[in-house]
DNA sequence: TTGTTAAACGGAGTGACTCTCCGCATATAT
DNA sequence: ATATATGCGGAGAGTCACTCCGTTTAACAA
């Protein structure tokens, strides 16, 4: 019933070297654009064969949640150590300037996240939450300071934050997402009661 | 070199009926959530053959625009009537409102529209582009009337609707989405200068 | 070292899907 | 009724995701 404890053996390590090659070569090409590339292609550029990379990764999708997900946790992580250095505000202004910057340096790729099947949910479900909890305490504490409207639901911005994502494209996009950013600080802000 | 004339027959009746069926077909299983449905299979309910449906529509990507376009262009033969019912700011926000609820009747469907190859501009470049001058038109008359500031751009908007049908799911998202529309007027106010 | 064994490997094979090609059918115009 | 451009249909080629299973090898014990 309870987790029980098998440390029969240590992972093997071949195995783990293998997972991280497939790991590197699958986000090289994802941030490069290619998206849709074979999976034999990623198995033949990583040296394994493709079994090996299904017995890692069951199947395309969890390839792409692997590749992300140190991505997104790092992102999730600098929540924290911007709420140090800023007022609540600011900080949350920075955290969301920053998941901007993630995606103009092609660090977490847009396409491929919603790609997943189904659309949506699948990866936002599991991976999107460190997101979520990020910005949650974020905004809670712009919240307790007064300075943000206590009724603006966090996912929105995240939600809207990545949607800019999906149409970044053309020139000066980036500044354009920025600007973006600003609006809905300024949309988020409490009365001035 | 001019777009010559050469209206040297009718268009077959069959043709035309083959065609819409399709379309009929298509959109009834994209909004059954059926997105990835096999395009023999949209023949085969539509009655026809794989090649038929092939020569009316080249690839998957023109289906999907094809199903889509007359909903995003009746969503931006919206603006003016809005606009004439309306002061600029409320019209705008109407507007928008608008956009959500098509997502919500599944008239519109993100995955959809996402899921077109290399993920983004394919279609919002092509169809899109009814939608930028709808809200083009909007923002401009609420501009002039100083209620919205000058400098923000309206793809950006656009944009961050995108987004939020992306990730319409669970129950209440649907407020949800009409909230963050509030926040992007507020945030888009012109400073009481 | 050597033997044992569980863990991991590789890649041929399967089924599903997209898209092409071209001989056949039919609506339109004369 | 005849001619012909237009449209139809579906077999088949090419690609891809994913499975299966015989072979190899790293980890551990003796």
């Amino acid at each position: 019933m309870t987790d029980e404890k098998k440390p029969r053996r240590r992972p093997r390590s071949d195995g783990q070297r293998n997972r991280e090659n497939l790991l590197k070569v699958a986000k090289a090409a994802f941030t490069a654009g290619e998206v849709d590339i074979p999976l034999d292609e990623v198995a033949r550029r990583a040296g394994v064969g493709i079994g090996t990379l299904y017995r890692h990764f069951p199947n395309r999708d969890a390839l792409i949640e692997a590749v992300y997900r140190a991505e997104l946790d790092s992102l999730a992580d600098a929540a924290p150590i911007l709420a140090a250095q800023h007022p609540p505000v600011e900080a949350l202004r920075a955290w969301m300037r920053l998941f901007v910057d993630y995606i103009a340096a092609k660090l977490v790729i847009a396409p491929a996240l919603n790609g997943l099947a189904g659309g949506t949910g699948a990866l936002y479900a599991q991976s999107g939450t460190v997101l979520q909890d990020a910005i949650e305490k974020l905004m809670a504490a712009a919240v307790a300071s007064g300075d943000i409207s206590a009724d603006i639901e966090p996912v929105d911005l995240l939600r809207a934050l990545a949607g800019v994502s999906n149409y970044a494209a053309g020139p000066g996009w980036e500044t354009s997402a920025k600007r973006l950013v600003d609006i809905l600080i300024a949309g988020s802000r409490a009365p001035a009661s």
